[in-house]
DNA sequence: AATTAGCACTCATCTCCATTGAGTGCTAAC
DNA sequence: GTTAGCACTCAATGGAGATGAGTGCTAATT
């Protein structure tokens, strides 16, 4: 987008988005003309449209309709012409009310996170808690579950819980698997999972024929446990939200829709593309790529805590969104989720 | 359901039943009389539909379309005429290798069951896990997370894992809380999460003032982490499947089923009403008497271990379902099921 | 040179209307 | 009791015409 446009293409552009972005209808010279004061003729402003459509900014549906903003219209709108409020005082108070984190686990507050964001936006909540791999080590505990069967159970820094089932020697007592999980406690505690299997490989490396039998179990153990991809968890809110909007109306086009939302992959993909960022980070339209996704746009920020546990955060909803008021929603609950979860680190 | 029919009318309401289940379209006399040998003129088999209209178990949406089976016609055909098919051993073989169950926490294992049940059935697979309240305790953990907030995690009898973020007297130390979690799983053990709180309830009653420390802390933390409520834990698979269902095919309708899934509270409901009873249950259409599950019908199962413990199972479907082919499915996975969850429990 | 009034033109949307055809109910014949 | 025949109903389809919002172009105005 290296094309700079005058004062007042600028200013019609940003009042035919907005318009649209009202309306989900197309945009007449006639209303730009009346409902905002510029001072000039439908004409003029036609004169104005069809420059911009020449840019492709804008396009109309057929001859006889109005103009609504093309992706690369919203995409310029987005970075030259949106002015990102931040909060007021009573605002961010009121945001900060709308949670309700007490006592909550991960999953909660994910949940709840998930919900307030939906609720708020009028589309849809989504929330990708922190990547397991990215997590801080806290502690594990091995539960027996039948004969050679073990409950694994891994805590983080931050109080987020996995568990997995993993086959191990049916011999191990009980006994035994306390004094591994103690052995690992004190091992690997404040490791990033990371960490944690760079680690264990290189122990494995070295001690190929291991005479601490304890140690050989206790690694034979954790590798079971903490090796091996974990599904990625996302929390999709208000879904139904989506299917009011008039652009995903047809029943086709719900289909699509709640079949994306359903199988979360996509979702996933598409909330990783911002992994690594910091701030609110916006991507419009087809530029996800997702033929199941298209006419959508997200905003997303990550949250993290002091140890550096990345999750991510955002709303999706059409690209006719209301940016101006979603943006800063999405930025300060991901600053309100950060503290939330440093709130949980041990403090002993 | 008092009145009986005669063998001809049963054999034109089944297959009327059973075509409109197939195209959900009404059914003409002609076609009955045609694609069925009964050798009778589509004259004849009118009147008889006249008849099973005036007995309102058939309708017709307008005077010259044919009829459509009502819920009450639905009703019928369900508790006299439908023969449920049980699944010959290669179907049942089938369906087992449809399933994989290897090493998967009680979460995984649910998911994949609504996976399944919705693949196989094309329509939306429903399956609460065991209520928390059912479950028979295994063993508690409590772990520190800041000052005076710990993080309870407690194990059931089948591998089900909850836990719970609970307030708690800060001066306790990890010792303190390894001792205590020792002493409530030699206590605990084996007893249902119903029992466990009655138990709790009795032994505070007796000891107001209690001279044992150890005792009187580990009551006070088991109270907090095993009462209150805790929300029943629902798995919904392939929601889309049903809009694609021609009677939910307008946008309203859509929206109000993605809602009612969504909000998950309403099918909770109404898995409940199943919960005590054996073997498939099957609720046509408005029985459910929830105006926004309208048109739908639900056909369940339970699951149990041996210990008890009960979750439910099922398909929810258009009322026009077909439900010769489904009930086999569901009775045939809770059976499987049941056996999966009592492969988990303790052979020590 | 920029702006605007005027005007012909386009095209989605709506309404009206006739046609079609699947299916019914009734009656009389078999 | 069954069925052929027939008049009737009514949703669905599709074309014709009217409507109106909005455009692009041109010529007049500032």
């Amino acid at each position: 987008m290296a094309e700079t446009l005058n004062e007042r293409s600028q200013n019609i552009l940003e009042a035919i988005v907005e318009d649209y972005i009202a309306s989900a209808e197309p945009v007449g010279s006639r209303a730009i003309s009346r409902k905002h004061d510029f001072h000039l003729s439908p004409a003029s402003v036609r004169n104005v449209m069809a420059d911009l459509e020449e840019m492709g900014l804008l396009c109309s549906p057929h001859t006889s309709a109005g103009r609504i903003p093309t992706e690369k219209g919203f995409q310029y709108y987005i970075d030259t012409l949106l002015d990102v409020r931040t909060l007021n005082r009573s605002e961010k108070e009121n945001l900060r009310n709308s949670y309700r984190f007490q006592n909550m686990r991960m999953e909660d507050i994910m949940q709840e996170v998930g919900r307030v964001l939906s609720g708020l936006s009028q589309y849809t909540g989504l929330v990708m808690a922190p990547k397991f791999i990215s997590t801080v080590f806290r502690q594990i505990e091995f539960i027996r579950l039948s004969q050679g069967r073990l409950l694994m159970i891994y805590v983080s820094e931050t109080g987020l819980v996995q568990n997995k089932v993993i086959e191990a020697d049916p011999t191990l007592t009980t006994s035994d698997l306390e004094r591994i999980s103690n052995y690992l406690n004190s091992e690997l505690n404040g490791l990033s999972i990371q960490e944690v299997r760079e680690k264990l490989n290189r122990e494995l490396q070295e001690d190929r024929i291991s005479y601490d039998k304890l140690k050989e179990q206790a690694l034979c153990l954790s590798c079971a446990a903490l090796q091996g991809e974990v599904e990625d968890q996302l929390y999709v809110s208000g879904a139904s939200l989506m299917l009011g909007q008039p652009e995903f109306s047809t029943p086709e086009q719900m289909q699509r829709l709640v079949q994306a939302f359903e199988s979360k992959k996509l979702l996933i993909e598409l909330l990783d593309r911002g992994h690594s960022a910091q701030g609110v980070q916006i991507f419009v339209g087809s530029e996800s790529s997702q033929i199941d996704l298209e006419g959508c746009s997200l905003i997303t920020s990550n949250f993290s805590n002091q140890k550096g546990a990345i999750g991510t955060l955002g709303v999706i909803g059409p690209v006719r969104m209301n940016y101006s008021q979603v943006v800063p929603i999405v930025d300060f609950t991901a600053q309100l989720v950060s503290r939330v979860l440093d709130r949980e680190i041990k403090q002993n």
